[in-house]
DNA sequence: TGAGTTACATACCAAAAGGTTAGTGAATTC
DNA sequence: GAATTCACTAACCTTTTGGTATGTAACTCA
């Protein structure tokens, strides 16, 4: 029980909290990030591996994952464009908490 | 490279995924776990130890987690009433996990 | 010349999430 | 009899998120 008890959940950051919600929360991101753990993906590959997202959201979301720092762009100049999406280093290291996540819903599901 | 390979993410099922988000996100749910994690508090109490949030929206999300079956809540019959929420052993059994969701943004925050 | 390919942008709209404000019931204290 | 306490409910509004539909640039191929 000393002040800095690392294992106190609450003592969790708001901004680490926020940006935590940011990743991992937002409809498709997780399903994004799980398809390119395996390889990295065209635009046009991702769109149809997850035909429910439209067009729009996926490129909000995939920008978003950009800037957040989690995937990488790669745009080669040709015509039809080529643009390649994969996970940062930082996105590698942060796949094993990830594919624990799955364990939460499982837990609640039965009931 | 097996049929039952459980290291692809990609193989997570949806309602798992779905009820998984159900329990983090949602803007001071995971705040509220984690507050609960301590020890049982009044509605009041966890008001005033998350100022920012409504009362609107802090009993909506209780109410929500609840039946998520993540806390559970006991009114005693006073007046002025008396209701205390606490997590459910299912959610202490996912707190480790929880626990090391909230520091993903840690990794992407020091850029 | 004109259709096809690809990765976007833009305008617009609907639904969901989040928030403000005011009110309620019932005993207790002033 | 009026004010206080506590855990809500209900009406209403704003912001965010998600989705549709359409357009565009630039080159290739028929």
């Amino acid at each position: 029980m000393n002040a800095n008890n690392t294992e106190n959940l609450s003592e969790i950051s708001q901004p680490v909290l926020k940006r935590t919600l940011d990743i991992i929360c937002g409809k498709w991101r997780l399903y994004i990030i799980f398809q390119l753990s395996k390889q990295d993906y065209r635009y046009g590959e991702l769109r149809r591996m997850i035909p429910e997202v439209s067009e729009k959201v996926l490129i909000q979301e995939l920008k978003t994952l950009v800037s957040l720092g989690v995937l990488q762009k790669r745009s080669y100049n040709e015509v039809p464009p080529r643009v390649e999406y994969g996970l940062t280093p930082k996105a590698r290291e942060i796949l094993p908490v990830l594919k624990e996540i799955a364990t939460i819903g499982k837990t609640f599901l039965d009931v």
